[in-house]
DNA sequence: GAGTTTGAAACT
DNA sequence: CAGTTTCAAACTC
């Protein structure tokens, strides 16, 4: 908020697109290189890489000044090739080691006044990991904590990997560098030498051995972390693999040499099955660390979890303070730290439940991923006001304001614009506004990426977030490079920004724009009484400053007017916390083609207006359709007579949704049969939609596209910050409603979370998770689950964000680890505590689809007490009571399903640490499931 | 460019 | 919650 002019600048949608993109082409490169980004590749189609360098991407950007400053994680600026200078210099060199060394430790100098030892350890983790990471700038590595995490991950597994086979006696310094400052100030003298000693990749291990009981915990997730970035390293590389079996080897070797503990690890050892061997000979080092071999590892991990959840909370709360300071290197720091301990919570109790399976691993690393996605798109999103928690990730992706559509569209279609943004972005600390019309401007200086034909918008859309990105990142990746003329465009506008279009005349901006948009299809307002303070303003509804082109009168959304823009936007968010989400949502349309009968059923697009529309005469067919404007379909939650969009008839839509039902994929024919109102609550279903205000959300990215939407969804997560979890999901294939929302509404009751809320919860996210890494399905299209539903409820959302620190988060994170990844994020399950979550049915379905198809049968059938809690919609109208999940079919996705059995297979390895939920034995079941399912495979 | 139409947002 | 009013965009001329 004070912050500097980064903060201050609103973030247009596009600009925050382009950022992201911008932060995704510049972190691609390396991300391939990490296995993790090949084990990604391999799980699907699409390339994960670029989706985890799209996090990283989305970490490293310096978030555009949002014109709602919200907390951003990624508020600071950095430079947005860090993520590429990391992972590439992951891949060895002594220098970066040493820089990353430096830089952890100003990481940790910052970090040491906020975060405690755990969160201390947490860094070195993130250190260890990031010795190879490039040093260049700490402010980056600051900047990016999520970056790091992921550069982490993938480097820790390349550089144990390499070490462990002949030991890079330079990484090795590194790692002692590292450790120094780490343990330094724990007074661990000999370690180095100790650590010096073990030249594989294990000698972070060795001194981790030597920590105290403390430390243990630290250390247990910091080998699970390597344990992650193993699994991952097996599954992605078998060769890697190879390695890794040496580095078991070297950790037997260790493990009773040091403390005479090996005993352990080498036990463990034995015991594992050969490609979870490495994963838990790192838990076992966790056990021997601490000499005491008896010591549950999972015990360990659940302090851990405790400290991480304790972090988080931290990290929430910087989060929320961290507007303030969001230049400062330090806060970002422990932002990332914060991120990093959630995800790592996460990945303990996954760890606990299943064992560290390399599925968990690799979800751990999509989690941070995930969290820079999500960070990212809060960046793009007008922001949450003060905090950060509660701040949601709007999906630039999917959920976007038509305003954002249209930037969208012109950004999306060829990444070229996007990456205009993200680079004016970059070179621009100005004003998010300002940056929006930067990118207009530029548009003219670049090919003008085709105008958004009616269909395809649509794709667009989806794109503009993840197609974007990674279409920047391809294009980055590949050299591209804005034109010199682009950036100075992009420079020189920035530097006038909102001044300019202050003073100019209205008349003179509408001229240019021609229409309310500008050439590039940013929207610029003309409005006259509202001091372009409310909704009816598309700049202040789309979360950004109004700028140049604007021909506004009194227009109080300007930077200079940031209270107030943050104050109004506050009021109208407490009426309707989804009041700032996008408007446009894709559903997450993966059901498999089997069950697409319907694919055409939709519109082109599966995208879909959240809320719908209520043409009464234009019959859809005109720009006074929002439907029609934002070149989706009508779905059911449109209220609209005479329907004749071009793009997708409300009727056909609810046709296709009932033969689908009837299909039997989806259990309940809830969507087409629902009155109107139920349907509606695709509002709060979308995770864009969340309004920063709004607990939270997350996340996903609408793309139009599945595939845009698949590559989106990854990179939008829920973001830990945000305290309501917004699940992403992946349209369940069966579900055919993939349109407007598929976001869910989670609503927690106010009664007891019923373990299966928990699951369901879980399953969201893991159904989420699944989604992302195994269909690539268009998170971005996943319905949101938000927690909070109504506004009113909204604030319960506020809660959301210490899920993690609910008793029960463990509990949630062990389902998910049981069903999926559960994110390390999501807090979704938390969610109150009393409260349980109900899965709205959007009009999308899509949080039934994610339920059938992404969840583990057993929390299928775990019965959802779906308790009519009406998800107050920001619309209020549209909030439908959440239906069953469990009753949905359970329409296995194909990709889903294999996404299950990996993760099953994770899971064997350790008895569950924390059954999902005592009280009910749908999550035991489910994990039972889940071994048998490993069992088969 | 002015005026009309339209539907969302805001208000009651 | 429904109905009405206000508003600004979309549209027409």
């Amino acid at each position: 908020m004070d912050s500097p002019k980064l903060s201050k600048s609103p973030i247009p949608s596009a600009s925050a697109f382009a950022s992201a993109s911008a932060s995704i082409s510049s972190s691609s490169s390396p991300v391939q290189e990490s296995p993790f980004s090949n084990y990604i590749s391999s799980l699907s189609p699409i390339k994960h890489d670029k989706a985890a360098h799209v996090a990283q991407g989305f970490v490293g950007l310096s978030s555009p000044p949002l014109v709602f400053t919200s907390p951003r994680i990624n508020t600071l600026g950095r430079p947005q090739s860090s993520s590429v200078e990391i992972s590439q210099k992951c891949e060895g060199d002594k220098k970066i080691i040493n820089e990353s060394c430096i830089l952890e430790r100003s990481v940790t100098e910052s970090q040491e006044g906020l975060v405690t030892d755990i969160k201390n350890e947490d860094n070195k983790d993130d250190v260890a990991v990031q010795l190879g990471s490039s040093s260049e700038c700490v402010d980056e590595y600051l900047a990016d904590p999520v970056e790091t995490d992921c550069a982490k991950s993938a480097c820790s597994v390349k550089l144990n990997l390499k070490q462990s086979n002949n030991v890079l006696q330079s990484s090795v310094d590194g790692l002692l560098d590292l450790k120094n400052i780490k343990f330094g100030s724990k007074n661990n003298v000999g370690r180095e030498v100790d650590a010096a000693q073990f030249l594989s990749g294990q000698s972070e291990e060795s001194i981790e051995r030597k920590l105290t009981s403390d430390e243990k915990l630290l250390k247990i997730e910091n080998e699970q972390g390597s344990a992650q970035g193993i699994s991952d390293g097996f599954q992605k590389f078998e060769s890697d693999r190879f390695d890794l079996s040496s580095k078991e080897k070297e950790c037997k070797k260790f493990g009773p040499q040091k403390d005479g503990r090996g005993d352990g690890c080498s036990n463990f050892l034995q015991q594992l099955p050969g490609s979870l061997l490495g994963v838990q000979s790192y838990e076992g080092f966790a056990k021997n660390i601490g000499g005491d071999a008896d010591v549950p590892v999972h015990s360990m991990t659940h302090e851990a979890s405790e400290l991480q959840r304790s972090m988080s909370r931290r990290c929430l709360q910087f989060g929320e303070a961290q507007p303030e300071a969001t230049a400062t290197c330090s806060i970002s720091t422990n932002r990332a730290n914060n991120i990093i301990s959630s995800t790592t919570l996460a990945t303990n109790s996954e760890t606990e439940s299943l064992s560290s399976s390399h599925l968990d691993l690799s979800a751990k690393s999509r989690t941070r991923q995930l969290v820079n996605l999500s960070q990212l798109a809060m960046n793009m999103i007008p922001q949450c006001y003060g905090n950060s928690s509660l701040t949601v990730l709007k999906p630039s992706g999917i959920g976007l304001h038509l305003n954002s559509i249209v930037n969208a569209t012109s950004m999306g279609q060829g990444g070229t614009a996007s990456m205009k943004l993200a680079q004016a972005i970059k070179s621009t600390s100005t004003t998010s506004c300002q940056t929006t019309e930067n990118i207009d401007n530029c548009s003219d200086a670049f090919e003008k990426v085709s105008t958004p034909q009616e269909g395809a918008l649509e794709q667009k859309v989806c794109t503009i977030a993840g197609s974007a990105s990674e279409s920047l990142f391809a294009e980055e990746s590949a050299g591209f490079h804005m034109t010199p003329n682009t950036k100075r465009k992009f420079s020189s506008e920035d530097g006038d920004g909102n001044d300019m279009f202050d003073q100019q005349s209205p008349i003179k901006k509408r001229k240019k724009l021609s229409n309310s948009t500008d050439g590039d299809g940013c929207k610029r307002c003309n409005c006259k009484k509202t001091k372009c303070l409310k909704l009816y303003c598309d700049c202040f509804a789309a979360g950004i400053y109004c700028a140049e082109p604007c021909s506004c009168q009194g227009c109080f959304n300007r930077p200079e007017y940031e209270e107030t823009v943050l104050e109004t936007r506050k009021q109208i968010e407490s009426r309707n916390p989804l009041a700032f989400a996008p408007k446009i949502v894709q559903p997450v349309t993966e059901f498999p083609l089997s069950n697409r009968e319907d694919g055409n059923r939709k519109t082109p697009s599966s995208a879909r207006h959240k809320r719908g529309c209520n043409c009464k005469r234009s019959m859809c067919l005109k720009k006074y359709c929002e439907c029609f404007q934002a070149n989706v379909g009508c779905s059911i939650g449109c209220r609209c007579e005479g329907c004749k969009n071009v793009y997708g008839k409300k009727k056909d839509y609810c046709v296709t949704e009932e033969m689908v039902n009837r299909s039997g994929e989806i259990s309940e024919s809830r969507v087409a049969a629902k009155p109107k109102k139920e349907i509606f609550h695709s509002e709060l279903c979308d995770p864009y939609h969340l309004t920063p205000l709004t607990p939270s959300v997350q996340c996903s990215d609408h793309g139009k596209n599945a595939s845009i939407s698949r590559l989106l969804s990854r990179r939008c997560l829920p973001s830990p910050e945000s305290e309501l979890t917004v699940l992403s999901y992946a349209k369940s294939p069966r579900s055919p409603r993939t349109s407007d929302s598929n976001d869910i509404l989670l609503e927690t009751s106010k009664g007891n979370l019923d373990i299966d809320s928990f699951c369901e919860g879980i399953s969201y996210n893991n159904a989420v998770t699944l989604a992302d890494e195994f269909h690539h399905t268009p998170l971005p299209n996943h319905p949101s689950v938000i927690i909070g539903s109504s506004s009113s409820k909204a604030r319960e959302l506020t809660s959301l964000s210490r899920v993690q620190l609910d008793p029960r988060s463990r509990s949630l994170t062990s389902g998910g680890s049981l069903h999926w990844h559960s994110s390390p994020i999501m807090p979704m399950s938390p969610l109150n505590d009393n409260k349980k979550l109900q899965g709205l049915d959007s009009a999308d379905g899509g949080l039934y689809d994610i339920l059938e198809d992404d969840m583990p049968e057993i929390l299928k059938d775990t019965s959802m007490p779906i308790k009519p809690v009406k998800a107050g919609s920001p619309n209020g109208k549209r909030v439908s009571p959440p239906h069953n999940l469990h009753q949905l079919g359970s329409s296995s996705s194909g990709p889903l399903r294999s996404g299950r059995k990996f993760i099953l297979k994770a899971v064997p390895s350790f008895p569950p640490l924390t059954p999902c939920i005592d009280a009910k034995g749908s999550c035991n079941q489910s994990r039972n499931n889940f071994q048998e399912n490993r069992s088969n495979d």
